[in-house]
DNA sequence: CAGCATGGTGTATTTTGAACACAATAGTAT
DNA sequence: ATACTATTGTGTTCAAAATACACCATGCTG
């Protein structure tokens, strides 16, 4: 939360610099051991968490501010980012309002805009995040989708909806690509479906699925070093990939 | 387009009702004898046409916002209407800037704004649509979808991209509720199906297909009075279909 | 080197989708 | 009337895909 002075300098700094109403929100999804996880930020002397956020600045395309807001927050840049969702209910934002009413007259008072957030997600690969906190929030990590702090505002929504839409994606566009790294086991990619869609499935058959859409390659070496028979190692050909990506995948999970 | 005695009434009366920035664009579909058509307005004393759309008041959620906009245009309410992707380059609107700009000055203009658009689509029952023009059009006319009018600033693409929209919707969710006179046959709908698709359907796969969602109920009377065998009527069954809606179908076409 | 947990490959069965054939009906032409 | 024709309803066949399950291979463990 905000002393007074610092939502002063906040309120002016975003008046001159950002688009009014509108905020963008990100779901960070990542894949680590077995789990899905998402990026949340924890606000200094709180117990408050949310999803990374940020404001749309007054010359700049959305889709360049979520990016912006990715990058900040993880050092990644061009990876898998969607909108997918605009929350535009005018009581999502009054636990703000009323947080900072009595601070500054309405005027003045850059919270006591009514915002439209945007929402956003985007497939990160785990190990590759650096993740960094704003300038109002005392850590940014992840937590496991089963295992999430009681997010504030509608956030637990947007979260939901992302979720909702990546699931659906699963059964026309690819994925792993981006949560994914490099090289993997076809098991490894398994989990990964199996974590998203949060059910079990075939071994065999996923991988003869998973193998006829044609966007896998299979390394020469398998992964040594594990206890038991050491899998193939496989990588995206990135090429049939993007490809998969425009046309789309036949039929679902 | 506006002389500079309505720019200025417009302004004022926009600036204290509606949200600065935002803006909404409706995509509504019809159909009627076998052809997709869009509702798209004409401006007055120009060769342009737009989509609906209008803006969002200070104090009204984005869904009843583009219901609002939905209602004045066509009469009807309670519709399918679903919102589909945010449009938010800073150029989008630039044609309305520089159209403008030379008329008032730019703190008064409201046309020098920057706007973001949320692009909603709607499925409606053409027969039951009053169409009304706004204040600044002459005409607010369907128009088939294969032979549309040029649509000025990005809304050939907003079209574009609710049409992908739709298309995809068709493989997960039913439809045709909303677009269907309340009794018609089977092949009337294969036609709807047609015409989304821009494909030929077998006709009696289509039928089988179909007949397995279980959204339909069979009347005990067929339609009479075309030539050639009369063929059965059909009428959504509605809690089966809105289940349907919330569920999803299986796999797509 | 047997045990066992894990990964790779194959095969039978069921379900689904695509293509097609034929019968029923209601107007139309003669 | 009666044959003709365009259209609709229903069934059947064949191929492809999804599902379920069996078996072999590998590499560590004790």
């Amino acid at each position: 939360m905000f002393t007074k002075q610092e939502l002063i300098e906040f309120c002016q700094t975003a008046r001159s610099s950002y688009l009014d109403h509108i905020s963008i929100d990100c779901v960070i999804f990542g894949f680590h051991s077995g789990q899905l996880k998402v990026l949340s930020l924890k606000i200094k002397n709180e117990e408050s968490w949310y999803l990374p956020g940020g404001f749309v600045r007054k010359n700049e395309p959305i889709d360049m501010a979520a990016n912006r807001i990715l990058k900040e927050r993880t050092g990644l840049d061009e990876i898998f980012l969607q909108q997918f969702h605009v929350f535009g209910d005018p009581e999502r934002s009054r636990p703000h309002h009323d947080l900072y009413k009595d601070m500054l007259p309405p005027e003045e008072n850059w919270f006591s805009n009514r915002f439209l957030t945007i929402g956003y997600y985007a497939l990160v690969d785990f190990v590759h995040v650096n993740s960094t906190p704003d300038q109002h929030s005392e850590s940014c990590t992840w937590y496991d989708l089963s295992d999430l702090p009681d997010l504030k505002l509608d956030h637990a929504r947007i979260l939901k909806t992302a979720l909702d839409t990546l699931r659906l994606q699963l059964n026309y566009q690819p994925i792993g690509y981006n949560l994914m790294p490099k090289e993997f086991t076809m098991p490894e990619l398994q989990k990964l479906y199996e974590t998203i869609l949060d059910k079990k499935l075939d071994r065999r058959n996923f991988q003869r699925r998973m193998l006829g859409f044609g966007i896998l390659n299979r390394s020469d070496q398998p992964r040594k070093g594990g206890a038991h028979k050491a899998p193939y190692l496989y990588s995206f050909d990135l090429k049939n990939y993007q490809n998969a990506l425009k046309e789309g995948l036949k039929s679902g999970w």
